[in-house]
DNA sequence: TATGAATGAGAATTCATTCAT
DNA sequence: CATGAATGAATTCTCATTCAT
């Protein structure tokens, strides 16, 4: 996939080749998910992904020519499926505060089910990704559902304290209510009123696509 | 030892070289400062801090085994006068609110001032050291003044945010009234209410000490 | 295992690896053994055996972690094959006065032949693997065949004497006839009759195996 | 001494300059004795003598250029002193058999009495300074009183013999009686008869110069 | 003479990358 | 496509030596 050039029509070798292929790149992909949750972005070596990965350094240059690539590749792999989640669960759901409040919630109990992701975001992820919820705080905002002395400002102690939580949750000692906390405390550094609060804790959670583990 | 010369305490050569010796060790701590706020704590190579300090690579290993112990010095030296001025300066300050408040808004104020001291903690601070602001926090959540679901909860925003907005303030993009937008988005977290985030806002902030070590 | 060719039992390129890689083992271990030979085991550096071995630093790494890992290994593989041959030779070889003596005049033979061990042997050797020459010592103590104050002297001298001896036969100032010289003093020191001595000297020697793989 | 130009009548601070330089090469000979004695000749470092030494690395320098030559002084004045006194303790001792028997007895008690000056010898001695034991050996040779089937292998006997009851009595194992056996059993190695080493186990011990503990 | 901080050449070690199989 | 031995540039670390005080 990353540096596939499909040239012909797809024979039944070519086929297989492309299976084993997409699952050995699944596999880099998924050791490189917890590689980097463990040890950062920087600190990570080649020698770490291949032997989490179970394949040779030959294998590993097959897929990906630097860690920084395999990086870019993992985040976007990983983030990808996750926000497009987000988005359909919130598909149906109105307002700004809702969605805010709701979304982030959903996003705090992917991490609390999966420890490795949560990591992994806590410590590499860039923030991209995030233009849905940027745009619900913005239209909250305007809307006066929001209160904040500016939007940089409610932008750095939201997704600052959600990255923080990541952590926390990823430490495995965050209590099961830990999450809609977090999210109630976003909230109401927005300046949300009680009432709207309690309303984003009771809604019920859409669950996840249940095929769906991220996949490649 | 305040008794006069006869027979000085420690021989001339002894003093000189120690002289020069804490000089050495200070270039050092300045630079790593420096290289680690560009560079982060695990891309940085021996000879950044070499380069940056303008000393030989023999020098660096008479004073730091590792980037790891120089990592931990750097941290020590850099956080350790800053917070015993935030501590000082809040000496007068009474209530949790207030000293919480204007306590952020003195850290904030001083990130701003310093951009690389800024990067630095925003990248490498374990968030050690801030026992007094903890201690503000709890004691707010029990007089009813601070409001949140849980201390971890408010604990996560706070400090997540805080961190976010020291990156922000880092890139040079943070308007003048940043620091004080986030901490007054940090009270609403928090649930104070309106007329105390004003007080806290409108709070003189205490000047720094003149002759602080710290400043780069 | 031997049943014909169908699917081969190791990969190609497996078996392919695994026969540099023994190769390239014996070029480091073939060069150490010159290099500590002329310049003992503490001065010799990597890049010695690097050049030597005509191999990258690199390579030198995949094989042995440091220049005593390689000191252990060169010892080993140097003394394992040789004393198993004194021994296989000494098979038919009865009483521990023939043994002994037969055995030393092999092993000063093998000496004269192969410098570069004797040298290796003479500055390196913690005399580990002599377990059969000390059976013989403490037998024909016991037996009385010879004679010595304690076993301990007796070990200092022969043991000590022999090392000396292969200094001599490593500056290549001996003469032919010097390693059974140095036997028969060995035999002597033991309080060795004249007639055994003599029937020692003139005991045929026998041959080194033909195949054995340690000749450098 | 090393480097020393006497230039003037000597005043006093140039005599207390004199007297304080000479305590300093003693302490440093002194120091390296052990430092080689633990590390051998090519393991060493200057900190190790400058540690051991009690002195700064500039002071090193002052007395010696290197670790060569300052492995030479060290032999030097361990040997010179030593051979001195086995030479003059041994000057009313008769004939070759005595003199070599009671020297080496002489010898490998001091190596008792002082382990430090035991394993230097043992692990750095050239073995220079032997004229005077191997002018006996050669005269008993000749005299017909040892016997051997050439100088060159009684050499490698005796002398590696000693040298590795010096390892012995380093170790700290070797019992009271080691020494006079390790004797016996050289003299057994070259030939001499039962009666003649029952007088040299016999022959009286001279006594060391009792003010003399090696001295610069 | 004594000191020890500073130096930098050189030795040790790591690790991304290549390539023959 | 997969393998892993080999490579050597980059990096870390050591240590003999100098020199201002």
């Amino acid at each position: 996939m990353t540096k596939g050039k499909r040239k012909k029509p797809v024979d039944h070798r070519t086929r297989v080749g492309q299976e084993r292929s997409a699952r050995t790149e699944t596999r880099i992909l998924e050791a490189a998910l917890k590689v980097f949750a463990e040890l950062g972005p920087d600190a990570a070596k080649i020698d770490d992904f291949v032997e989490a990965a179970g394949i040779s350094r030959g294998t590993f240059y097959n897929y990906f020519e630097s860690v920084e690539e395999l990086l870019d590749a993992t985040s976007e792999w990983t983030t990808r499926t996750l926000l497009d989640t987000v988005e359909r669960a919130l598909e149906g759901v109105e307002g700004p505060v809702l969605r805010y409040g709701v979304g982030t919630r959903l996003f705090l109990a992917k991490a609390r089910r999966d420890p490795v992701w949560c990591l992994f975001v806590a410590r590499v992820w860039k923030l991209g990704g995030l233009e849905g919820a940027l745009r619900d705080l913005e239209e909250g905002l305007r809307l006066g559902v929001f209160r904040a002395p500016s939007l940089e400002a409610a932008r750095a102690i939201v997704f600052g304290g959600v990255r923080e939580a990541l952590f926390h949750i990823g430490s495995g000692r965050a209590s099961p209510a830990y999450g809609d906390d977090v999210t109630e405390t976003c909230l109401q550094a927005l300046g949300v009123d009680a009432r709207r609060i309690a309303a984003v804790r009771k809604h019920e959670l859409p669950s996840w696509q249940p095929n769906e583990e991220v996949e490649s």
